[in-house]
DNA sequence: CCTCCACAGGAAGCGCAGGAGT
DNA sequence: ACTCCTGCGCTTCCTGTGGAGG
């Protein structure tokens, strides 16, 4: 029986299923990461039989599949209590919106007294609610702490897990920990750390084949047969392994690619498409690194745009291509006229340079020292994007 | 060659906010 | 509730550096 609806809503349309597009979208099969899963629910295979299983920290960089490949192990797990009525429960907990040990804590609760409101009970009491149940149920409880690096007082959270398990005579708790931060282990209380990285696992980035195979399973089900070109997914396969090999990427490109095939009425995703996408994506990214920078980094961005975009009092150097290079100097000066139409103190020059450092940090602008050709010893700035961009970027908030 | 320029970037210190200790 | 401590953002001061210009 035809949706009616769904065939008119389909009628100019590549989509044929936004939501296996979107990127909390769970696939069946997640390609690549056979290993991983594998691994991953060896390690939580002795919670079937009554065993401690060991805590398990998660790394890799954005889009690798590490919360996918959780969410997915945690989902078997949970099938095979229900078929075989073993005592093992999993609970994901996103810590970037509950990034504290309390309301990681309450999570915890809330899944073991399902209808319970405990909203504003006491931490002692929701830790006794957990205990209460691990212990009655003889549960092997497995607790999934998704970007881990943004509890607050996480030493305190692990202190609390460790002395459940001491108080619990029966049943047992346990923590994956997944990170995308590379230097968080280090930042770690050394007790914490031998806790929670019993295991670890590294999730590699995906290389340009691989990505192009997740992106042709995602493709069949999110969008009408034959409305991708074979070169298109290639294209943004490639583009994505290089940024860092991160799907969620290959991803946005694709959609993005997609919708603009659909403003242009083309029937067909197609290399131009993303191609387009791809810098409507980047130009995102780089607006919102703009709109969350500090007000006097702004400040400083705007004088180098708007020198940038002038070009009356900008030198020009660079022999072959003459491009268009600013000297810190004049940044500066710049800067201070900035700050005074705004009505703000200016900060040093020593700070403003710092300023400019943080702004390379972030691919903003670009420093090359100079060399010959200049007298003295100066950093040379050059705007990244066109200044235009900047600018509005920059117009956003206010 | 020396001097000067136009900065780079380290070190010390200052005021403030927020957390720990009592 | 109080002080004390610490970290942070910032200024001030200072020494270092490499080429331009005389």
């Amino acid at each position: 029986m035809a949706n009616v609806f769904e065939q008119e809503l389909s009628k100019n349309t590549v989509f044929l299923d936004r939501n296996a597009l979107s990127q909390s979208y769970i696939p069946d099969h997640l390609p690549h990461r056979e290993a991983e899963i594998e691994r991953m629910m060896r390690c939580l295979a002795p919670a079937l039989q009554q065993k401690t299983v060991n805590n398990l920290f998660l790394y890799g960089k954005t889009g690798v599949g590490k919360t996918s490949c959780t969410k997915h192990v945690i989902e078997k797990l949970l099938e095979t209590k229900q078929k075989h009525n073993v005592p093992v429960d999993g609970v994901y907990i996103n810590c970037a919106i509950n990034n504290s040990k309390y309301q990681v804590m309450l999570k915890v609760a809330e899944y073991c007294c399902p209808g319970e409101n405990l909203v504003g009970f006491p931490f002692a009491a929701l830790f006794e609610k957990i205990l209460n149940y691990a212990s009655s149920k003889n549960s092997n409880m497995v607790i999934v702490l998704d970007e881990i690096d943004k509890v607050n007082n996480l030493d305190d959270l692990m202190y609390a897990l460790t002395r459940a398990n001491d108080e619990l005579k029966s049943g047992h708790v346990s923590i994956i920990g997944i990170t995308n931060n590379a230097l968080f282990k280090d930042e770690l209380d050394p007790r914490s750390k031998s806790t929670l990285c019993e295991e670890e696992m590294v999730f590699p980035p995906y290389n340009a084949s691989q990505l192009q195979s997740i992106l042709e399973e995602r493709i069949r089900i999110g969008f009408k047969p034959g409305s991708v070109d074979e070169s298109a997914i290639n294209l943004a396969a490639a583009l994505s392994a290089q940024e860092s090999g991160d799907a969620r990427y290959a991803l946005k490109l694709i959609v993005k690619a997609a919708e603009m095939t659909d403003a242009q009425g083309a029937a067909k995703i197609l290399d131009k498409h993303v191609v387009t996408a791809r810098k409507s994506v980047e130009e995102d990214i780089v607006f919102d690194v703009i709109k969350t920078l500090p007000e006097h980094q702004k400040i400083v961005l705007r004088a180098i745009a708007s020198l940038t975009s002038e070009g009356s009092k900008v030198r020009r150097l660079g022999e072959e291509r003459g491009e268009l290079v600013l000297f810190s100097g004049e940044v500066f000066e710049q800067y201070e006229k900035e700050c005074r139409k705004m009505e703000k103190s200016p900060r040093s020059a020593r700070w403003c340079r710092e300023y400019i450092r943080d702004l390379e940090m972030l691919g903003l602008v670009t420093t090359t020292l100079s060399g010959k050709g200049v007298r003295g010893n100066t950093t040379l700035i050059k705007l990244t994007f066109p200044p235009d961009k900047v600018m509005l970027a920059l117009q956003r908030e206010n």
